[in-house]
DNA sequence: CCTACCGATCGGTAGG
DNA sequence: CCTACCGATCGGTAGG
C-alpha cells in the first residue's frame, strides 16, 4: 500500500505539483480515504519527503559503481551519459519532480545536493581535467560548469518535452521526434567537451553513441 | 497600480509558483485588499494570463529585429544567444515562470509555442542549414533539435542556478560563479554548433564572446 | 479601492 | 483502514 501511494504521489506531484495536488486528489487516485493516507504518512510534507528520497536513492548504487568502473575516456563518458538520460527517459516524472523541487525549495535541494551529488561530481570533474592533460578533452572547458549544463540540460530536456517539442517537425511521429532530440542532446554534450581528433581513425564513435540511444527507448 | 501587482505576482508566482500563491499573499505585498486586485484581474487565472502576456511581449519585438538584422554566421549566432542570456540574467524570475508554466500547463504554453515561437525558429533552422551547405556548421547537427536544447539549456540553467550552483567551488563569489557559469553554456552551445576552423587565423573570437558575457552582468 | 461576507476545500485529528 | 468532524484558508461576490 505505502508503495502505491508513492507510485501515485510521484505521478500526481510530478504533473500538478506539491500545492497543486491536494490529499483528496491522491486519496482517489490510489482508492482509499483521505485519513487513511496519513496513516501511511503523518503529513503531506512527509509525503513529499518520501517521494524525493524513492527518486534520490536511485543514484546511491548506480553512481559509485559507473564512477569506479575501470573504464576511462570516451568509454566512460557514454556510460554515464546514458545512464542519466535513460534514467529520466524511462520516466519523465523524475525530472518535472526534480525540477519543481528546484523551484520549490531551492534551499533544502541545495544541501542535499551539496551532501550528495557534490562529492560525484568532483570525481567527474577530476576526470574531466586528466582528460584535459592528456589532449583528449577540449582545454577551455569548465568542468563543474560543464557537468552542471549536462546535468541540467539532460533533466529539463526530458521534463518539458511535452511542452517544448512544439517546435520539431509535427508529421515525425513522437517516438522518432524523442529519439532526434535525444540523439542531439548527446551530440552537443559530447562534440562540445571532447577535441575533434587529428587522424580519421573510423572506429564507429558516433554510431555507437547514436545505438545507445537507440537501445534506451 | 496595475504594473505594480504585475511586478509583484511576477516575483511571486515564479518564486512560490501559482498554486503556492495566494491572493492574500499577493494583496500583503502590494499594499492593499484582496479585493481590490479583483477589481484589475477578475480572477486569479487573469492575473496569469497578464503575467505571462507581459513575458512573452517583450519577444514581439526583439526577435524579428535580431533575425532580419543584416548579419550572418558567428555574428549572428552571438546576438541571439547573447540577447537570450541576458534577457534571462536580468530577472531570473523571468525563467522560473516559463520553466513553470511548462510543467503546469504543457498544452496551453505548447499552443502558444506553435503560434509565436516555431516561425522564429524555423528562420534560425533555415540559417543553420545555410550554413552547413557553407561547411561553417557541423554537418550532424540538427537544427530543430540544437535550437530546442539551446533555449531549453540557457532557460533552465538560469532558472535552477541558485539549486545547481551547488556543485561550483564555494571559494568563489556568487557573481564570479554565475559569470563562468554563463561563459561555460555559451562554450557549450558554441562549440557544438561550428566546426573547428583548419586556419589559425587569430581574431580573437572566443574573447569576443566572453568579454561580451561580462558586459552582460 | 474598501468592509463584510460566502461556500468550498484545505491539511489534519479523534476515535474506533 | 474507516466515519465524522474541525479550524483555517481558499478564490470570489455584494455593495458601497
Amino acid at each position: 500500500m505505502r508503495q502505491q501511494i508513492l507510485v501515485e504521489a510521484t505521478r500526481l506531484f510530478a504533473a500538478r505539483g506539491f500545492d497543486g495536488t491536494s490529499l483528496q486528489d491522491l486519496a482517489d487516485a490510489v482508492g482509499i480515504r483521505k485519513p487513511s493516507l496519513l496513516y501511511h504518512f503523518n503529513s503531506k510534507a512527509e509525503l513529499r519527503r518520501g517521494v524525493l528520497e524513492e527518486l534520490l536513492s536511485h543514484w546511491q548504487d548506480v553512481l559509485p559503481r559507473l564512477l569506479l568502473a575501470a573504464t576511462s575516456g570516451l568509454r566512460r563518458f557514454d556510460a554515464i551519459t546514458r545512464e542519466l538520460v535513460t534514467f529520466f527517459t524511462d520516466s519523465p516524472d523524475r525530472a518535472r519532480l526534480l525540477v519543481r523541487e528546484a523551484l520549490d525549495r531551492p534551499v533544502e535541494l541545495r544541501a542535499s545536493i551539496v551532501d550528495n551529488v557534490s562529492p560525484w561530481v568532483k570525481v567527474v570533474c577530476d576526470n574531466i581535467r586528466a582528460g584535459q592533460k592528456q589532449g583528449m578533452i577540449h582545454p577551455d572547458v569548465d568542468p563543474e560548469a560543464y557537468v552542471t549544463h549536462v546535468i541540467a540540460l539532460v533533466i529539463s530536456s526530458v521534463a518539458t518535452f511535452d511542452t517544448v517539442g512544439a517546435v520539431m517537425h509535427a508529421g515525425d511521429d513522437a517516438q522518432a521526434q524523442r529519439a532526434r532530440h535525444v540523439a542531439e542532446l548527446l551530440r552537443v554534450a559530447r562534440s562540445s567537451l571532447f577535441r575533434p581528433r587529428e587522424r580519421a581513425d573510423d572506429d564507429n564513435e558516433t554510431t555507437t553513441l547514436t545505438s545507445a540511444d537507440h537501445q534506451a527507448r
